[in-house]
DNA sequence: GAGCACTGC
């Protein structure tokens, strides 16, 4: 009995003592590499403790002596504060003094910290201000193999800050099939630039594996090929139910569509399960979930319940679940892709790559030995390509462009990058960029609209539409808007309720303008009554905390302006769209949105001004069944087959002449 | 009349 209580009152792994983790042994061996070469890869699992540990190794033996700081990115703000969170607990002390984190909108270092952690966009957006990041000793830049394009640049320009600052110790952590990329990376023309003599190409950097604490994983293939993944995701996992121990069931599959109808099916043919044998509990995981519809797939299932949590890829690194031992693998993700041809971002389900194939099977491990069932044959699986084309390849490199040519690199083109973009995205870069007026003839940033646009944190057409306000009388409006825009379509939750109840609900918030002057009145109604009334967002289908983000940055934009000695007037701003200031405000949004311009066809789509693209209003836009002539659009992206315009507001043709002359002149 | 994977400043 009394060793039943013991178990019972302690909660083990958890709160594992440091000691016990593997790296530990470690220890000094990744000391010496550290204070022998410039640059070290870590390769390491999940769980080996690398971003907790290194950072106390570190400070331990001294890199933070003169007051130097240890800097440790991460990709994602969650990650950022969960993992401060944890190395203060460890280190004894209240987070936010030696150790600390820094994410958009939470600051939370003091003169104290030595160890701190933020998002890799965020160290980018201090080297703005300290070109040569002097206040840090080492920067470990973690997760590098995921390859965002804020890691990717990052990788850059430390390489570039190495040959002015040799004592800079940089840690790059990443997965084993990656870390020699890396390495390469910053040993390429170490040799010729002469920093050393006796310096090699070699002895740049080194790599050094750390085990990690995951159990063995059985792979499992079809035999033949499935014709259908998502039913043959559903019978894997009531074969699953009815052959193998206990253990949750996490299936990855690509969209929120799939997902729901796999939970349905599922729900539904469980009544067909045999009598007395245990129950399955389907439930849905994507990014487009509440937080607090997430939280479920963290609950304990009940007593003789077996939990299959079906899930995008947001459970491939975002999102770790405890006590899965069964992964299934459709093989697909949707993954983003821009068009620099036709300035079209596109959606599609394509291949996994090996990469992400272990990194899901890795999934099942965590616990104890597990088993991952992958829905392709071992052959697909070979043909597989080793990693994911990297997310710099594959974007819209305006906002970048602006941000490397605000960092002093002129030549962005023969920027050193861990994979160099295609021409034509750099092209179609450089030319939007020149038609806001963000660079010059010879391709510099142009001062101040240039300068200011990349420091402000919205994309440029944005940035232009917010910096030309003042002109048009409407900062305050255009200011909100801006936020709006920047929450990405989250501001209404989805509701299963009764749709015409639901849609007019949306519809007492519009504006005859368009969708752009709809949002403002959302913001405006939400400061004025939301914030008090707690039912407010609820009875009205509003995102409670997208809303609340909406504010956030919204005064961060502000403080920005500010700073440029642009003052804002708000005092206005309660007017409401009277007078001639909605068309103010749609002037102003012509000024920065002019390529993203559309008219409206006698069936109720759109084309582009060249004609050529069939563009569909978003079912979301209030345009979706209102007679306009032209338009401008927030964003377009593709999906499916249809090309989708979001965020729409009506304009006149002589406004695109009169804002964007150069643009239009050849095309009309 | 019908819907976007995931991040970040």
């Amino acid at each position: 009995m009394a060793e039943f209580d013991l178990g019972a009152s302690f909660i083990p792994a958890l709160h594992k003592p440091a000691a016990l983790l593997p790296i530990t042994k470690h220890r000094d061996a990744l000391l010496y590499l550290v204070e022998t070469y410039p640059v070290t890869i870590v390769v390491g699992q999940t769980g080996s403790g690398k971003s907790t540990q290194i950072p106390q190794f570190l400070e331990q033996a001294g890199w933070c002596a003169d007051g130097k700081v240890i800097a440790v990115t991460q990709p994602r703000r969650v990650a950022a504060t969960t993992v401060a969170v944890r190395v203060a607990e460890e280190v004894g002390c209240e987070v936010g003094k030696e150790v600390g984190y820094s994410i958009r909108f939470e600051d939370v270092t003091s003169a104290a910290t030595r160890i701190k952690f933020l998002t890799d966009g965020l160290l980018i957006r201090e080297a703005l201000v300290d070109p040569l990041l002097t206040r840090y000793s080492v920067i470990m830049v973690d997760e590098a193999h995921e390859r965002s394009i804020s890691s990717d640049i990052l990788l850059g320009l430390l390489k570039k800050i190495r040959k002015r600052r040799p004592e800079l110790r940089i840690i790059v952590s990443s997965a084993t099939l990656q870390a020699e990329d890396f390495l390469r990376f910053f040993s390429e023309d170490a040799a010729h630039t002469g920093e050393r003599a006796g310096e090699d190409k070699a002895k740049v950097g080194t790599i050094i594996s750390l085990e990690g604490r995951t159990y063995p994983i059985d792979i499992l293939y079809l035999e033949s090929p499935a014709e259908d993944y998502v039913e043959k995701a559903i019978s894997t996992v009531f074969d699953i139910h009815m052959s193998e121990p206990t253990g949750d069931i996490l299936v990855f599959l690509t969209g929120r569509e799939e997902i729901e109808n796999a939970v349905q099916a599922v729900s539904e043919r469980s009544s067909q399960l045999p009598p007395h044998s245990k129950s399955l509990l389907p439930m849905p995981l994507y990014a487009g979930l509440t937080t607090e519809q997430q939280m479920y797939v963290f609950e304990q299932a009940p007593e003789n319940t077996r939990k299959v949590i079906f899930s995008t890829n947001i459970a491939e690194a975002s999102v770790t679940i405890s006590g899965i031992v069964y992964v299934v693998d459709c093989g697909f993700v949707k993954l983003r892709a821009y068009n620099p041809k036709t300035g079209i971002e596109t959606l599609t389900a394509t291949p996994i790559s090996k990469a992400s194939a272990a990194q899901r099977a890795g999934r099942a491990g965590r616990t104890k030995p597990g088993k991952c069932f992958r829905l392709y044959t071992e052959d697909a699986f070979q043909a597989l390509a080793d990693t994911d084309v990297p997310e710099i390849q594959r974007s819209n490199l305006a906002p970048f462009v602006l941000q490397l040519k605000a960092l002093g690199i002129d030549n962005v083109v023969r920027f050193d990058f861990l994979s160099a973009p295609p021409a034509e995205l750099m092209i179609k870069a450089l030319e939007l960029l020149y038609s806001l007026g963000a660079i010059d003839d010879y391709a510099k940033l142009t001062k101040p609209l240039g300068a200011r646009m990349a420091e402000l944190a919205v994309e440029p057409m944005m940035a232009k539409t917010l910096l030309s306000a003042p002109a048009f009388g409407c900062l305050s409006e255009i200011l909100t808007i801006a936020a709006m825009t920047s929450l990405g379509g989250n501001v209404w939750v989805q509701v299963d309720e009764d749709k015409k109840r639901v849609e007019s609900t949306r519809r007492k918030f519009a504006a005859e303008e368009g969708d752009h002057i709809t949002l403002l009145n959302v913001y405006q109604t939400f400061v004025t009554k939301g914030r008090k009334e707690g039912r407010f967002c609820h009875d009205n289908f509003l995102n409670f905390k997208a809303m609340t983000r909406a504010v956030s940055i919204r005064a961060q934009l502000k403080r920005y302006l500010e700073r440029f000695g642009i003052s804002v007037d708000e005092s206005l701003t309660s007017a409401g769209t009277h007078n001639n200031k909605a068309e103010q405000i749609c002037r102003c949004l012509t000024a920065g949105y002019f390529a993203h311009a559309a008219r409206m066809q006698p069936d109720g789509t759109f084309r582009n001004v060249s004609g050529g693209t069939v563009l569909h209003a978003h079912p979301s836009s209030l345009m979706f069944n209102r007679k306009a002539d032209w338009v401008i659009f927030h964003e377009v992206f593709e999906t499916g087959n249809k090309i989708y315009i979001r965020d729409v507001t009506k304009i006149e043709k002589n406004w695109l002449l009169e804002y964007a002359p150069e643009f239009y002149k050849t095309k009309s």
